[in-house]
DNA sequence: TTAAACTTTCAAACATTATTGAAAGATAAA
DNA sequence: TTTATCTTTCAATAATGTTTGAAAGTTTAA
């Protein structure tokens, strides 16, 4: 395979996961051009190489920068801008997992307390019962994954992957 | 609150987690209404509380069986199919991890694979050792992933949230 | 200042995905 | 069989999400 063909292959596959992710697909695809690229890049040659338009391409930048994977890079005598993606693949993880817990468990605990205090007068005895019974599991299971997560945006990659996997039977 | 407002705001809630999570909003919704639901429900019941089409409905209660978290029910003398869904959010959390996988990491690794032999002869050295350092790092990362994921599948909730969660500092 | 170089915004156009509902397909009882 | 009941399909439509591009905004150098 030719590096060209290569790197349309990545650039599309990391496309697609990214839209399971909460990225969407331009957003991923900027990343992985910024990612197998040794130089930082400008909004120019993002455009350019992935055929996108000047809004798109500052849009979706701006979105990596608020996820904290792409920083800004200024070079030196130079006016523009320039950007870089976060190459190590542990920080990546760690970035996203955080940035996921902040977007989507987060809002699901504060529903689940909420909800947790509903009057039980209503005359739906079992209806309310199993609702009880439902919402505090996953309100259990809620906090004990942040609780996990949180471990693991502090864990470092040695320990996590040396030490904890082989813990897994 | 009252029942029912906990009850909207549960389903609500769980379908925009749902759309993150590779579900789509009315799926999770029905997902959602069969967990807290005491008894199985009928498709009629599930149009009719969400609001949705049959064919809506018909289409999203099969992918949810698809993806292993919604059972079909028969009740004794009737010609209806009623719907429950799987209740314990350990075995939920697994059967969604695993469809992940199958869905997300499987091709991604699928795609590292194939790319990791470019020809590094079309004079662009600099971009081709960076692509190769990525992917082989993605590559690793992706494998590492695999490998606990599946451990997570076969593992027991006891021995995950009791023994493994401890052994974070 | 002014002008050039660059970045940001956002309404309109476009693309994708989800939903509807009516018709066709099953299935079981009569 | 036939009929009634229930399920599935799918083309049309609606809803949602993404992209464009031109105009407005910002910054820097002269």
């Amino acid at each position: 395979m030719e590096y060209e063909e290569g790197k349309e292959k990545l650039i599309q596959a990391w496309g697609t996961l990214g839209a399971s992710w909460g990225l969407n697909r331009t957003m991923a695809q900027i990343h992985a051009l910024l990612m197998i690229s040794p130089e930082s890049l400008s909004a120019e040659e993002i455009m350019k190489e992935l055929n996108i338009s000047r809004g798109n391409a500052n849009m979706n930048i701006r979105a990596l920068i608020d996820w904290g994977i792409v920083y800004k890079e200024h070079k030196p005598g130079e006016r523009k801008e320039y950007f870089k993606s976060e190459k190590d693949v542990w920080e990546l993880a760690k970035q996203v997992a955080q940035e996921r817990r902040k977007r989507e468990l987060d809002p699901i605990i504060k529903m689940l307390n909420q909800v947790e205090n509903i009057r039980d007068d209503s005359g739906q005895v079992e209806n309310i019962k199993e609702f009880k019974k439902i919402t505090k599991d996953l309100k259990k299971f809620a906090d004990k994954s942040n609780g996990m997560l949180d471990k693991f945006i502090r864990a470092d990659e040695h320990w996590f992957f040396g030490t904890l996997l082989k813990s897994f039977k």
